[in-house]
DNA sequence: ATTTTTGATGCAACATTGTAGCATTAGATT
DNA sequence: AATCTAATGCTACAATGTTGCATCAAAAAT
């Protein structure tokens, strides 16, 4: 006797994820879905190494360039952004509900990189005839908590 | 009969170039003037790029590193600064008397970068406490006058 | 369920931007 | 003129992306 098989299998659970990527009509795939959990569950903007890293550590196989096309995607698409942190490399982060657009602080001590939700960026300032503004970007550079408190230490 | 050869040779005009490295304790070599005079004379942040290519017109020869390392030098020592222009490359502009912050309009068409002398950094915000802001980088992306112009042309 | 379509992947090669090491040169000083 | 050493000019190397193209597989069509 054949075990019971329901006539319509149940729908996997919709990951927020996977409903982002198909709305915006794209392919549902492994790395596009895990990047997205990534960015998702980080609370500050991420490097490619960084996302690299966190999807090596939940063994989940990818390809270098893929994770670049991926990134690419998701900004492309205004699911997530690109942030000049500072370092060479760019940082990515999810473009959460309510598009406030904050600040970043960078510290140049130990690299980390902060979201500022408290500090929104400037959005018009006086330009040249004809300029259009789309976005701001402002990054505070200076000294995190903990660089700070080191220095001072050794200073004594 | 010798030609006249006064006891002290005229000494050459004081570029500012030159003082302002000899202030600063460097040896004034041919790239580091030539360097300081190309920023001197731009009204924008100029890239490596553009710096060799500067140099490259005026048949001064020079070393890709060692211009790295002369613009590096120059930031260092707070003559120079470098900017995170949006782009991959680094920009540098010299520091202009007054030390007014200001903010840079970045053109996502063409790539320009312009100084927005007019659009100050935030000199402060509030920060999580123990942190230190030392410098701030604002930067204002999207069109330039003459490529919103061709957008709307291209448009009709 | 099978076939078809084509967006997306995975690999290798390449490009750009910047650094490190080290022998040699030349700017400043004696 | 001799000395000292900062700075240069090479060559390699590193880090971060990008391009081309054959292959695969997600979604749609049958
Ligand atoms: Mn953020
Ligand atoms: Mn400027
Ligand atoms: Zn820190
Ligand atoms: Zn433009």
């Amino acid at each position: 006797m054949p075990a019971y098989r329901p006539s319509t299998p149940p729908p996997p659970p919709p990951t927020s994820a996977r409903e982002l990527i198909s709305a915006h009509g794209g392919r549902v795939t492994r790395t596009r879905v895990a990047v997205i959990d990534v960015l998702l569950g980080s609370q500050h903007p991420l490097s490619h190494d960084e996302i690299a890293a966190a999807l090596d550590g939940e063994h989940i196989a990818h390809d270098r360039v893929t994770l670049y096309r991926a990134l690419e995607w998701l900004v492309e698409q205004g699911i997530a952004q690109r942030i000049a942190s500072g370092e060479r490399a760019w940082r990515f982060e999810i473009r959460r509900g309510g598009e406030h657009r904050h600040a970043h602080f960078h510290c140049e001590r130990c690299g980390q990189i902060l979201c500022l939700e408290d500090v929104p960026t400037p959005a018009s300032a006086p330009l040249p005839p004809g300029f259009a503004v789309e976005r701001a970007e402002l990054v505070l550079h200076g000294a995190c908590a903990a660089c700070g408190r080191h220095a001072q230490e050794g200073e004594q």
